[in-house]
RNA sequence: GCACGGAUAGCAAAGCUUGGCCAUGCCGGGGAUUGCAAAUCCUCUUACCUGGGUUCAAAUCCCAGUCCGUGCUCCA
């Protein structure tokens, strides 16, 4: 089963096929780092986490870089306004650009240039483009001449130059640039006053957004990659721009194999944005819901799909993440000591229910591998993850002996790893799971009540008094605390 | 205006490329279990924007229309 890829470019799934046999490069856009990151750029590097580690499963060697934009307008003007040294502010934003991703369980990408490293490079570019004819020098900066390969123009947005031209003549003056031409876009900025500036033949400035990806790309993979990826809104003018950019410079093309876009994230129906103030960040976030809960809620989508973000959304994955992390507990409990046993054939014909659970299973991960294979359908993936969750519930009740209930355990545990927890990354590490509420120091505190009350509710539920055990239970809820019975006594956890 | 995407049950959301079976979860109804809960399990109801067409058969393909989102300026 091959896997099939929605590429921006051609806009329609296409088989997969790499440059090179068994591996893939892949060049995701990064963040501007003048501020901190929000949901939006959660949903943007979970899909491609996604991508990486499908892709790393099915047998690829990934190469996976993404960027930093580290100087910028929004950098700039933050510095000025807080009087904080911009490299601070670039330094202080990356550290906790990588704690947020950890914390949502995103694999590392394997390099993370910046752009200002690149500055050389951009000017080589740069200089070769002016020298082909596709850039020129304007009064204020270097400029991109998009009439020069009028060939490349809308080919991920499918607009067309004509419809962008009319109306443009009248625009050039008025923004006081020096453009030539509307369409036309910056490869280089002059310095003003007091901004951070690098040398160049064109004097002192600083490269423009579009050119430092191409710069970096080119450096990692050369003229051509596999994956180019990032947020749908930056298939114009961002990505088209870097065509232009690489394709005019190296003369190859195309400059990635496969475009991917991943749709945007709203909040309660509306677009979010700072001016509405439902801009949410993801340390806001992870204050009141687990990351994994969040990590579900997202990739409880498609990748390409907008999400609309609410309340109701991250009630429904915590309620799906309760449930798979119970089976996953209750596996690993049984799972944690003796040896593998051998288990029957799984056979969905069988008559004997073991078999035929296993034979369900295996089914339900084949349609896991399918889903992702049909363009990293994780929302498919997750449903298979469900109903898999059940079978595994009715898996662990089965077993007619320790050794059988051993080996359906290890089995279960498995299942869950290889699907919910190396694909989809929401599983937590079994030690999480496992800890003993005296490692979480908000139980330790309290647990000495919890147990004395717990004790004394037990005494009242021999006695049969309901009343006073179920006055003890609503005690230890204004505690925070939940308690269920189960058959071997009560258990307690925090809301 | 131009471009791109979307419309599926009370809600969220897969399926559409390759027409025929089934999503999945929440909510609601019924039941099992429980002292009562919680959790879990079983079970039931409610769909494919509108109008045409093709076909033995259409959520899926074709034509026309309606409504909605996003981009065209910095953005994941």
């Amino acid at each position: 089963m091959p896997l099939r890829v929605h590429d921006t470019r051609r806009r329609e799934k296409v088989e997969f096929s790499t440059l090179s046999p068994g591996r893939v490069s892949m060049y995701v856009c990064g963040v501007t780092v003048y501020d901190r990151c929000h949901l939006g750029h959660a949903r943007c590097y979970i899909a491609f986490d996604l991508v990486h580690r499908w892709l790393e499963a099915s047998g690829y060697d990934v190469e996976y870089v993404q960027n930093f934009t580290d100087i910028d307008d929004k950098i700039i003007i933050r510095s000025i306004e807080s009087g904080e040294d911009w490299r601070e502010i670039v330094e202080r934003n990356i550290q906790l650009y990588y704690e947020d991703m950890d914390v949502l369980n995103i694999l590392r990408a394997d390099h993370y240039p910046r752009c200002t490293q690149y500055v050389d490079s951009m000017i080589h570019i740069i200089e070769d483009l002016i020298q082909k004819g596709h850039a020129y020098v304007g009064k204020d900066g270097v400029y991109f001449h998009v009439d020069s390969a009028p060939e490349k123009y809308g080919q991920l947005t499918g607009q067309s130059i004509d419809a962008v031209r009319k109306g443009a003549g009248g625009r050039v003056d008025e923004t006081g640039s020096g453009k030539k031409d509307h369409k036309d876009f910056a490869l280089w900025k002059q310095a003003k006053p007091g901004e951070p500036t690098w040398d160049s033949p064109w004097g002192q400035g600083r490269p423009g957004w579009h050119i430092e990806c191409s710069a970096m790309s080119l450096d990692h993979f050369g003229t051509s990659f596999d994956i180019h990826g990032g947020g749908h809104d930056l298939r114009f003018p961002h990505h088209e721009a870097e065509i232009f950019q690489s394709e005019c410079h190296t003369g190859h093309a195309p400059l990635a194999g496969y475009w991917l876009h991943n749709g945007f994230v709203n909040i309660d129906g509306e677009k979010m944005s700072k001016s509405l103030g439902n801009f949410w960040t993801i340390s806001d976030i992870v204050q009141n819901v687990d990351p994994l809960v969040l990590r579900l809620a997202l990739v409880n989508a498609h990748y390409r799909s907008p999400i609309d973000m609410n309340e109701q959304l991250l009630n429904d994955a915590q309620r799906n993440h309760a449930r798979i992390l119970q089976t996953y507990e209750s596996a690993l409990r049984m799972a944690t000591s003796g040896r593998r046993h051998q288990l029957p054939q799984p056979d969905m014909e069988s008559s004997d229910s073991l078999a035929k659970t296993l034979g369900l299973l295996e089914r339900l991960a084949e349609g896991f591998a399918q889903a992702m294979d049909d363009d990293f359908n994780s929302r498919e993936a997750v449903a298979k993850v469900l109903a898999g969750v059940k079978q595994l519930q009715t898996l662990l009740s089965l077993g007619t002996d320790d050794e059988d209930k051993r080996a359906v355990a290890h089995y279960a545990k498995e299942w869950l790893e290889e699907t919910a927890g190396a694909i989809l990354g929401i599983l937590p590490s079994p030690d999480v799971l496992l800890a003993e509420p005296e490692d979480d120091p908000r139980k330790a505190e309290i647990a000495e009540e919890v147990e004395a009350l717990l004790a004394e509710r037990s005494i009242a539920r021999a006695n049969k008094d309901w009343t006073r055990a179920d006055a003890i239970r609503e005690q230890l809820n204004a505690l925070g605390v939940v308690v269920t019975d189960t058959e071997d006594g009560p258990v307690w956890d925090l809301v």
